[in-house]
DNA sequence: TCTTTCTTGATGTACGTTGGTCAAATCTGA
DNA sequence: TCAGATTTGACCAACGTACATCAAGAAAGA
């Protein structure tokens, strides 16, 4: 009752293992009329090749490589940490997994490590995409090449990427203006936006789907354009601290990008009274103190475990070319308020 | 370059290949001073096991067992849902899944069926647990059968199961009551529980993470002991339309179990003025149109589909004795606005 | 010292697949 | 119909491990 094997698979088909072999593995010199026989045959058993067994058989090593930004902000230092604790671990699944920090916000530069990657011949690619024509070319050279690419927490549009795994951003930039604007419940004012670039896609979904909902339901609140902050807690201290001399009606902050130190110290400055309300993104010493200490109200935080966890999962379907289950690749935003930190 | 194998230890080792292979599945016959040679030499080349070639070999299948309760309510029934599709998935990785549907809040029931789990001499069993002094034995026979035990959704306190995979109750408790609170906003008055049961931890550990924040952040608004619906529907209407005649002066609610189709009726027949906020648990039809319609006001959710698929890596790695890395259980509570839904 | 018991080694088969080689069978075209 | 090409079959070694058997060696007791 166990399941079938290629020696079923030949028996019913009426032929020998080496043609079964043949067909399984797409070398030629098999007659049509014979294919369609041991494909019957595979069809009618219902048999899987077992993939356990072939990859001891060929010895074969998944290569995966990553390319992450190489952030100065402590989410960038905590995804890269969490590639190393994987890269040990995965080693027992047959997996080897290599990480390359590229300069942030860099097509370029991002495009550039791609190129390497397929010329080392990986297996697949992971990475967090920055928008740009060139990461596209690469991107689509590697598809060519038979690499599987997955995109991380930053999507690219228009792309042949296999698949991504991430929050839905969008998603996540409508629950924080659905926060910030109940929090601040009929008060009307200004909001800041400060994001970290608009060559990232995410942060540029996380802006639409926070003005779709401001507009939709919280018309007395007036938002300011978004200041891009580079992720760099200097200079998003810098930028918002004139924003907040200039406009002195400020109500609600949506940070949508890292570098949140700045921010908090720029408030601290600032003392304006009654405080902003203040919504931002990614979970870190930082802003959890500032959660705490009333400075913050609300973090939108996104798994990064499981976020690897998920993209390596991922890679081995796609590469052993398994139906990918579109779920595994959603990662839920989480909401922390002061209440409910871990 | 590639990892050590049996061979590699032999030779370092200096005795032969049995003699490690003694050694490394527990047989006797081997004097002590040579197991210690054998192992120092494992431990220098850093030697593991090849499981999948290991697996292959002794043609092991991995036989796991789920109870979840029978309920009458939509979640228990995706949760069903979501063990089929898992089930057929699963066959691929030498996984084989049964699954037995318990009376939902009978101790007795589970207790029985995890009995009958121990005499099929399965590898592991998932279960939604009830509390109660039975269960508690069973699952500690379960163990000392050398069966691992994985808790989902709802825990066993002071119990020896191996795992937990869910969410964090307490704090989805509190995350509710952070919302409603907030939502609230300085309104006096009093807010009504309604719960499935009191014999299931996830229902109690909620219900102390709300009363925690409501007394320490919210002493306006004041609790209502909370009223045990049973996770039905029809039952949660009968209790809740008689609570909403007897207290007139209720802002809030918190259903922290299911048959919220029930709740909704009694809101929509009581037509209070103003509504009281909503906060409930589960997305599903029922909760999601409420939502929409802005009858509820924000609903708490956890991801089923994540929670099946983390018991099962969690279970895998439990039997081939692989160190279980503690976040893979730990499922995030996902908070939907009206604004982000999916 | 000899026998008995305990340890160890050598060897083979198996798991399901890959990837060869080589010869035999079958098909093709002239 | 026969040479030549194409297709198929039979066989083998390997991947890393499990498990069984048999014989050889070492240690213990008498």
């Amino acid at each position: 009752m166990s399941r079938p094997t290629v020696h079923d698979v030949a028996r019913v088909a009426n032929v020998s293992l080496s043609t079964v072999d043949r067909v399984l593995n797409g070398r030629d010199g098999v007659r049509q009329a014979t294919q369609q026989r041991v494909r019957a045959a595979m069809k009618q058993l219902g048999y899987e090749r077992d993939i356990m067994a072939a990859n001891l058989s060929r010895k074969r090593v998944y290569r995966i490589h990553f390319a992450i930004p190489d952030g100065p902000n402590s989410f960038m230092r905590n995804l890269a940490a969490e590639l190393d604790s994987h890269a040990r671990l995965a080693l027992r699944d047959r997996t080897e997994i290599s990480v390359s920090l590229v300069p942030p916000f860099d097509g370029r530069a991002l495009a550039a490590d791609l190129r390497r990657a397929r010329e080392q011949a990986v297996d697949g690619v992971v990475m967090v995409a920055t928008e740009s024509a060139e990461v596209r070319q690469a991107v689509s050279d590697l598809r060519g090449a038979g690499i599987q690419v997955v995109t991380l927490i930053s999507d690219l549009s228009a792309s042949a990427r296999g698949h991504f795994v991430g929050i839905d951003n969008v998603s996540a930039g409508r629950t924080a203006a659905g926060l910030l604007g109940r929090f601040c419940q009929g008060r009307p004012g200004r909001i800041a936006i400060i994001a970290g670039s608009m060559l990232v896609r995410d942060h540029v979904e996380r802006r639409l789907g926070f003005e779709q909902v401001m507009h939709a339901e919280f018309p007395d609140l007036q938002l300011l354009p978004p200041v891009e902050g580079g992720d760099e807690a200097a200079r998003v201290d810098e930028l918002l601290t004139n924003v907040l001399q200039d406009c002195r009606d400020i109500v609600g902050i949506y940070s949508l990008g890292g570098g949140n130190r700045g921010l908090r110290a720029a408030l601290d400055r600032a003392k304006s009274s009654p405080r902003p309300l203040v919504v931002v993104h990614e979970l870190t010493d930082q802003s959890r103190a500032a959660l705490q200490d009333g400075v913050f109200d609300a973090v939108l935080q996104q798994d990064i475990h499981k976020e690897v966890a998920s993209a390596l999962i991922i890679m081995r379907n796609l590469i052993e070319a398994v139906p990918v289950d579109p779920r595994t690749g959603i990662i839920h935003t989480e909401i922390f308020l002061r209440d409910n930190l871990p």
